[in-house]
DNA sequence: TTGTCATTTCGTTGTTTGACGAAATAACAT
DNA sequence: ATGTTATTTCGTCAAACAACGAAATGACAA
């Protein structure tokens, strides 16, 4: 049950379930869903170490940058649940076709320079 | 995207979930989900309207009192997908064992008399 | 119509949550 | 070692939320 809650309080606010949609496409670095959202770091942070915790996505680091991913093999079955549940009901929904979009141009920019303009203006 | 929001912020809640695992018995009227919990009928009325609202539960009025129930067909994949979630997930957890167990009490109980139960003491 | 009774609505209170910026951390490059 | 840099942690603030009791509602019975 309290694993069951972490996951249904992971799920209920819209940026953290955004984020599990813009995560379908493959991982994602810290800078580049706080460009995606255009909130401060430390929040992104924060909600991308609530969904961790409830064991909807995964993380690793490389050189520089923390990469987070949806498991590719789900730890529970009420997480597998969970993402197959999200991905249905949201993939079509003009709010992940807008991130998506939105995405597709932060991809194409060098992580370096995301980060970088995060730090400045 | 506001629709499943209301059915994750409606699942965000333990009590609210419990409800849900109640229900899968049967309909239930509010002074027995009151017993069942112990808390003011205000406050289960409340999480009764919250996952009403979210397409979770149905209402009946019948004689003096107002039963809750599941949606035997549920109105959207979104709803239908969550409960059948909420109850893989959770129906047999400890939780759910011990709520069955005192509701069956409750139910052998005169309705009536629950609900004057809550006016008095 | 009047009273009774289950439920809902409203207003209050204490707690949780989401946002931020500042400071701490941890990894890498120099 | 030292400085740089991406991320996380911490403290703060405002908004949202869950609980309550009191009062309103709405249905039925007298």
């Amino acid at each position: 049950m309290k694993d069951f809650m972490a996951i249904t309080k992971a799920l209920s606010d819209p940026n953290r379930v955004r984020i599990l949609l813009a995560l379908r496409k493959g991982e994602l670095c810290v800078c580049q869903i706080t460009e995606l959202f255009g909130f401060a770091p430390s929040t992104v942070s924060k909600h991308l170490s609530i969904l961790h915790h409830a064991g909807l996505i995964l993380s690793r680091k490389s050189e520089r940058w923390v990469y987070y991913r949806l498991p590719e093999k789900p730890p529970t079955v009420a997480v597998r649940e969970a993402l197959a549940w999200v991905h249905k009901s949201l993939a079509r929904t003009d709010a992940a076709a807008s991130d998506a979009k939105k995405l597709k141009k932060i991809l194409q920019t060098d992580l370096a320079v995301i980060c970088r303009r995060q730090k400045c203006c």
